[in-house]
DNA sequence: AATTTATTTAACTGATACGTTAATTAACGA
DNA sequence: TCGTTAATTAACGTATCAGTTAAATAAATT
């Protein structure tokens, strides 16, 4: 099961969310490629994949001696999701712009 | 300035998750009621906000000795609008479908 | 078979995160 | 004004996180 704090854990850390971004601009590619997000060992890489693995964000396809990774459309299309539980809330700009100026009047 | 992995941040801890998710559900309520979203003392509730607070996913508002807090809808629209920043990597199910069966086959 | 390449796992370290209780601040009611 | 209520800040302990280097694994190359 897919949690979504799981998903927002995983990409609340910027090396991780460079990763994804990577991915998500660039298409699957090995791990080796994903070290260029950032100035940091194979291995803190590799630990942070596995991160994003065991929250479901991404996946690891085996490919000689290589790891191509991918984002997972569903773990983005749950987070697109819980935004969509809630659009009524941040949606429609007269009703923010009312609720802004009540707040306003309150405080 | 919003960062978008502070919210991610903010919001990949099952606590404040949850109190987001009152806030969403029952509206705008001082902190003393957020508190019932954990068994928790009222101090580390205290913390959590200010860290949902300093992401910006929250506003306080002083009413007398209360603190009622709200969510920001420009942070849940931030993260909405990252995750339509990459629909079509995510969006229709025969794309879906034929990735799906595309990486089946490398595998 | 030996070596190189790609990646992960192991072992370790310092920093950060998250909880606790105690103390502080400020508004409210008697 | 004094005690209560609401919430935060302070001080502290422990656990988890994120990085390092060294070692291990396994595929590709020579």
């Amino acid at each position: 099961m897919i949690e979504i704090t799981h998903l927002f854990s995983a990409l609340g850390d910027p090396t991780r969310f460079a990763i994804v971004t990577k991915l998500l601009r660039d298409g699957a590619q090995p791990a080796g490629q994903l070290q260029s997000v950032a100035e940091m060992s194979a291995p803190a890489i590799s630990r942070h994949l596995k991160i994003l693995r065991d929250a479901g964000l991404v996946h690891q396809r085996v490919a000689g001696q290589s790891r191509i990774y991918s984002v997972v459309p569903a773990a983005v299309q749950a987070i697109h999701g819980w935004t969509m539980d809630h659009e009524t809330f941040w949606t429609g700009s007269l009703e923010r712009l009312e609720a802004a100026l009540e707040e306003h009047d309150k405080s």
